[in-house]
DNA sequence: GATCGTCTTTGCGCCAGCGCAAGCCCTGGC
DNA sequence: GCCAGGGCTTGCGCTGGCGCAAAGACGATC
């Protein structure tokens, strides 16, 4: 077992409350995938049979409609659940999962063995409760910036959700961990390639941030929350 | 008891698996609160103590930012339960919930009646999380919405999933139940109420709805929801 | 290291929707 | 029955952001 990745794991907020005896039984129960980059690991509609924990690499979780349009909800890295419904009910997955980058490696816990895990400890099963209503109070957290704000101030507030997320302090600032296309930023911000490609322009010039190929750099996370909050940008 | 609002309460989908008898008995051991028009039941940011299930009347749920920006998260009605969260922990209401019609008439179960209740009926705790979800859903759907349609659209699917909740059939078409200012259906739809006005006179010179005050009648849902898919309107 | 496919940048024209302003219509209070 | 205030409608001008098109940059693959 590698031990930085089964690091995440471990401190995995899923687990919070358990001991680190407890925590190697999870781990000991769960079965190992690996994702080649753009595998799904779910499929939306597809019923909800096992619980996931990342351990190292990032899934892309969308919502897809019936006529195509393609929705980000959220990326899930390090230590973060996936299929927390499981835990509720014999359900369908909401969103499809897909890994973003290659090698992406991913626990499995089957429905029945989470069942029996999660009435050993009951902790667990709150603990995965408050993710989720910590992903219903994002997504709200989303309509809002919609409806009430710019462009621009929802990229910067995407960026600055992202940076919190799974931001990796460097010299130069903040590095976004994952890559990231102008089309999958546009459609976190609700907007177009084209203008998520202009505004990022815009604040590298000034010295905001640096886009290297996909990589993303947050060079000032304060005049970035300056342009989130701003009326101009 | 008025036996016409506690059927509501009686058939609300929070007790689905329980006997009548059962029912009643959580019924007994709730308190009754009346709210006049525009009285808050509970504010975002409070300490979560009470759970809510409303009785007759209508609950509209807003989320606040700090700089004043309000947005409609959505309208609790009979028979549907307000405050969910309180069942998962001790924690703080993610929205402030306002009456929209006077007399407006919610049963209260305080947190240590409800989590005694929940130990006893763990049913019901299932039921709370699978509403949580729906809503979690919900709030993913409106999301896309926004990135993806146009305004007409996402008017009219506003006012398709409005009717669908809340509406009661009538010989002109289906009415929904609550009174909505244009103001109100701009912001649960990301717009203007100028943009609003505009559409819904269109929509009614077309004789798709009917709008009468504040009350509006949707007198045919299938083109309604010919307006909601198609790139025209 | 050449090739191909994918992603990015940027010029340009265009229009959906915004938001002010002004006047109208209800509705509820006295 | 009258008044006041909140909500509704609609004309009008403006602009933020869309989206095509074309050229360039990057990066994987053999």
């Amino acid at each position: 077992m590698p031990p930085a990745s089964a690091d995440a794991l471990l401190r995995s907020r899923i687990f919070d409350g358990l001991t680190d005896l407890e925590r190697e039984r999870w781990l000991g129960e769960s079965e190992q995938v690996v994702l080649k980059r753009g595998q799904p690991l779910a499929r939306q509609g597809e019923p909800a049979r096992r619980f996931y924990l990342v351990e190292c690499g990032f899934l892309k979780l969308t919502q897809v409609t019936a006529d195509g349009d393609e929705v980000i909800v959220r990326f899930v890295g390090p230590g973060e659940p996936f299929g927390g419904v499981v835990a509720l009910k014999q359900a369908d997955y909401p969103v499809t999962a897909l890994a973003v980058v290659h090698q992406t490696q991913v626990r499995a816990w089957p429905y029945e063995r989470l069942a029996a895990l999660l009435d050993a400890f009951p902790q667990v099963r709150l603990n995965i409760m408050r993710e989720m209503t910590a992903h219903m109070t994002d997504a709200l957290t989303r309509v809002r910036e919609l409806t009430t704000e710019r462009v621009g101030q929802r990229l910067a507030h995407t960026l600055l959700r992202l940076a919190r997320q799974c931001g990796e302090p460097t010299k130069e600032g903040v590095l976004i961990a994952h890559p990231l296309t102008r089309q999958e930023l546009a459609e976190m911000t609700g907007t177009t390639l084209y203008t998520v490609s202009r505004t990022l322009r815009r604040w590298e010039t000034a010295g905001v941030l640096r886009s290297e190929g996909r990589r993303l750099i947050v060079r000032s996370t304060t005049r970035l929350t300056d342009l989130a909050g701003d009326e101009e940008d």
